[in-house]
DNA sequence: ATTTAAATGCAACTCTGTTGCGTTGTTTTG
DNA sequence: CAAAACAACGCAACAGAGTTGCATTTAAAT
């Protein structure tokens, strides 16, 4: 597993304190993380602008993909795979708490069609429902 | 193609104006439409929150499906297939102008594993690049 | 026609995300 | 190592989607 601060580099982001922390969290988390998320789980307090042009910042440099939820809120994840190896992305959603959490298995569905005219970037799988602390609690 | 007030009927929705008017928009769409689109669709001026309301109603009793644009804006189609016959709805979605287009082509994706304790409502696959006219204008 | 429960409209609000701008900090180059 | 160059940061103010509470209206049942 590459470490935060090479990983910055390659994609020539420069190495500032939110950057590192925010990426060292999403490295170890297995569910996507929304804005909020980020804020509470970090210990310093960077400004809320701040939080949301880093995450910008990675999902352009493709080091991040985002995932809205049911909610209309943006979760993002740390992307293992580099961009090249076209898999698929599999999540699941919650439909009550809105948790995304990303799933192992993986997809060959690389020939889809589209409208004529039109050009894929990258097919995502979301398998909706309710996740284990929600089914619990019906 | 059955008509707008039959349907309304079969879910137990009172047969108002509104209802009327936005189903029998969102029937004759291919492409998902969010609460902006529908207000400006609309002929008539209805109270946003009347809108909003009626999308909530016709998403719980299953007539709409609700999709995520990546500026977290929901769009709503409409559900042709009955709930019971689980087939795997797949949608276009622009990267540069968020709208949504639903596909044809369906997938037998039924037997995805999910963790423990999770359960599955829906599959959904989203492919996701740009449209003949946001392609066109790079 | 009358009743009843649901749907509507209005006002005020919450929260995610954005924009502009001056200041700070990282990185590069001499 | 100092200084310039430019990206990133913090603050303030804003924009827009979606929500909540409550009084009023309307569809449908008796």
């Amino acid at each position: 597993m590459k470490g935060v601060e090479e990983i910055l580099q390659q994609h020539s982001l420069k190495n500032t304190k939110v950057r590192k922390a925010v990426l060292s969290v999403l490295m170890r988390s297995d569910k996507g993380l929304s804005h909020q998320d980020l804020s509470r789980a970090l210990d310093v307090d960077f400004d809320r602008v701040t939080l949301f042009r880093t995450l910008h910042a990675f999902e352009e440099s493709g080091i991040l993909h985002k995932i809205m939820d049911p909610n209309g809120i943006a979760k993002y994840a740390y992307t293992a795979r580099p961009a090249a190896d076209r898999h698929c992305h599999a999540h699941f959603i919650c439909l009550d708490c809105g948790q995304v959490f990303c799933l192992d298995e993986e997809f060959p569905l690389g020939d889809m069609k589209v409208p004529k005219g039109f050009s894929k970037t990258t097919i995502d799988v979301q398998i909706k429902g309710y996740c284990n602390k929600c089914t619990a609690q019906d």
